[in-house]
RNA sequence: GCGCCCAUAGCUCAGCUGGAUAGAGCAUUGGUUUGCGGUACCAAAGGUCACAGGUUCGACUCCUGUUGGGCGCACCA
């Protein structure tokens, strides 16, 4: 809709101009500032200019009328054309909203070790990541998810060792000597408990196994993480394997090499990025030989870049952020462009419930659960207060808040006037297709509010998008529900005159509402 | 010490690349036609946009500084 009235302004002015939303929808329905900055130019009122500027929309398709109030233009757009874009998008829902953009993208996110399943923290990332996917996708982009794998290194030895240790102190009853760092949680218990069941008990004699049991373990762990993202309805296009990558270390140090990016010192390999904004260099080879965890990532950027996408998407946590610099220099020194890479941070989440802290699980070992809050409130309300706030400030909130079934629950209040036009369809005896051809004139006020708002869902996802900030979709949701919440308390619609009028413009609604919610990965409920 | 993020109503947060009177929800208080689901709606009250400067027709928004929080500063991932 934005784009038609854009079209239909730029055939009368010359001039960029910005086109906004007017503080008071009285007003109209778009606005521009425009007559400010031509004032400067000009040297005239911007008084003047705007009331010469709105003679130029008289008559109109588009707009109903073209009025200037204190320098703005207004623009009210009319009932005929918000009936068009309102049929097409009824007659071909799973088309409303979408667009095309001819940019590819490889959005990355997630990616937690897989070690241990996912708590809290990771879950905002991986529900942002999802939604973003989601978006992107209905709106034309060529994207694809991807998930790194950490299944090589120090963390997944740990594992090794600590499924390992456990499984000789708990289940073979003998004595160990615990190194400094392990894995603890009850989640080990149990899979130590697996291992023992699973392997013949002489593997658990000889250290020289624990390589063994830290691959099957990390597959056991990564079937849980996909079973927790499932739970939360998400998917990933790509898994990508560390591991698999290393057979590509030569080929990538070399580049970096020829690019004279390393140097050795002190026996080991060091990467020359604090030529690029790093605060310091960077080993990424040991002295033993062994490349850095940086190294991984070094090739994994490497291999995002050769398959060539138009830009490229990370979704890290916030504790991260220092990680930028070095992988951004490494691919500066690997010949590519920096800049297409862009790395969005998912900041920390405190949980409350009751207004007192949510008590950690003895099984994460001191980390809430991301399946244990799912399992509390449901993927559908973890999912919309993870995209209800910006993902790059902290968060806070309570997981009571989420069970109530009231207007205090956003979710549940959303959901309720999706239900709630479902139900008046039912009451009317009608499907939403028998009234897709009702010509909409002479709306009342409220009538013709109400269906330009649901009309608003284009230009909201693109906006939420390009700027990444996604919680302007449920904000959008929300005010439409409680749009449609005073019309419902205002207006008779089943056994009113323009009943019909009244159910296309309900019906409407209802394609936003369900559109942006399957977006946000919740699914519209007809009844509750 | 250095770097990144943040500071808006009692609480949790919006506020679009600077634009009209700074907005929601919760909580509080007071209301709503025997109703297409009251699981909702209406209204009241609530603000020195952390502080101080600067940029300009105009600043919650941009710049500088100060204060107060969070996170990071590995050859761990």
């Amino acid at each position: 809709m934005k784009k038609r009235v854009i079209e239909a302004i730029s055939a009368e002015i010359e001039e960029e101009f910005i086109l906004e939303k007017p503080k008071d929808l009285s007003f109209g329905h778009y606005a521009t500032p425009l007559a400010f900055s031509l004032a400067k130019v000009h040297k005239k009122s911007p008084m003047l200019i705007a009331d010469e500027i709105c003679t130029r929309f008289l008559d109109g398709h588009i707009f109903e009328s073209a009025t200037s109030i204190k320098g703005y233009i207004n623009f009210k757009v009319s009932d005929s054309f918000l009936d068009t874009v309102a049929t097409e998008a009824l007659s071909d829902e799973s088309s409303f909203a979408k667009a095309y953009h001819d940019t590819s993208i490889l959005l990355e996110y997630v990616s937690a070790n897989p070690t241990g399943p996912l708590h809290i923290g990771h879950a905002r990332g991986a529900v942002y990541g999802d939604s973003l996917y989601r978006i992107g996708k209905h709106l034309g982009y060529k994207i694809e998810s991807e998930y790194y794998v950490n299944d090589a290194g120090n963390q997944i030895d740990l594992l090794g060792v600590s499924l390992f240790l456990t499984v000789k102190e708990k289940f073979l009853g003998e004595e160990v000597t615990w190194p400094e760092e392990f894995y603890r949680g009850e989640y080990i218990v149990d899979l130590a408990d697996e291992a023992h069941n699973e392997f013949a008990h002489d593997i658990f004699k000889d250290t020289k196994n624990i390589p063994q049991l830290a691959e099957w373990g990390k597959e056991k762990m990564l079937k849980l993480i996909r079973e927790n993202l499932d739970d939360a309805n998400i998917t990933f296009d790509n898994y990508v394997s560390e591991k698999s990558l290393y057979a590509h270390w030569e080929e990538t140090l070399s580049k970096l090499k020829k690019s004279g990016a390393i140097y050795d010192k002190e026996g080991k390999s060091w990467l020359k990025s604090s030529e690029c904004g790093d605060e310091k260099d960077r080993v990424v080879v040991r002295e033993d030989g062994r490349p850095t965890y940086l190294a991984g990532d070094i090739i994994y950027h490497d291999n995002k870049y050769e398959r060539g996408y138009d830009h490229y998407i990370n979704i890290w946590g916030a504790d991260h952020h220092g990680y930028i610099a070095r992988v951004k220099a490494a691919i500066h020194f690997l010949g590519y462009d920096e800049n297409k890479l862009e790395v969005l941070l998912a900041q920390m989440v405190s949980l409350l419930k009751g207004g007192e802290p949510y008590k950690m699980s003895k099984r994460a070992g001191n980390f809430i659960l991301m399946s244990d809050v799912v399992d509390e409130i449901g993927s559908d309300a973890l999912r919309f207060i993870f995209l209800s706030k910006k993902s790059d400030t902290h968060l806070e909130f309570d997981v009571d808040m989420f069970k109530e079934q009231d207007s205090s629950n956003p979710i549940f209040y959303i959901q309720y006037a999706h239900a709630r036009i479902n139900q008046i369809f039912e009451k009317a005896g009608k499907n939403p297709e028998d009234v897709w051809c009702t010509k909409l004139e002479n709306l009342d006020a409220d009538s013709k509010n109400l269906l330009f708002t649901s009309l608003l869902l284009p230009e909201v996802l693109e906006d939420a998008f390009d700027s990444r900030q996604l919680q302007k979709l449920p904000e959008y949701l929300k005010s439409l529900a409680a749009l449609y919440h005073q019309f419902y308390n205002k207006h008779k619609i089943v056994g009113a005159e323009n009943a019909d009028s009244l159910l296309k413009v309900s019906a409407m609604v209802a394609v936003s509402i369900r559109t942006g919610l399957k977006l946000m990965g919740i699914d519209a409920k007809y009844k509750m």
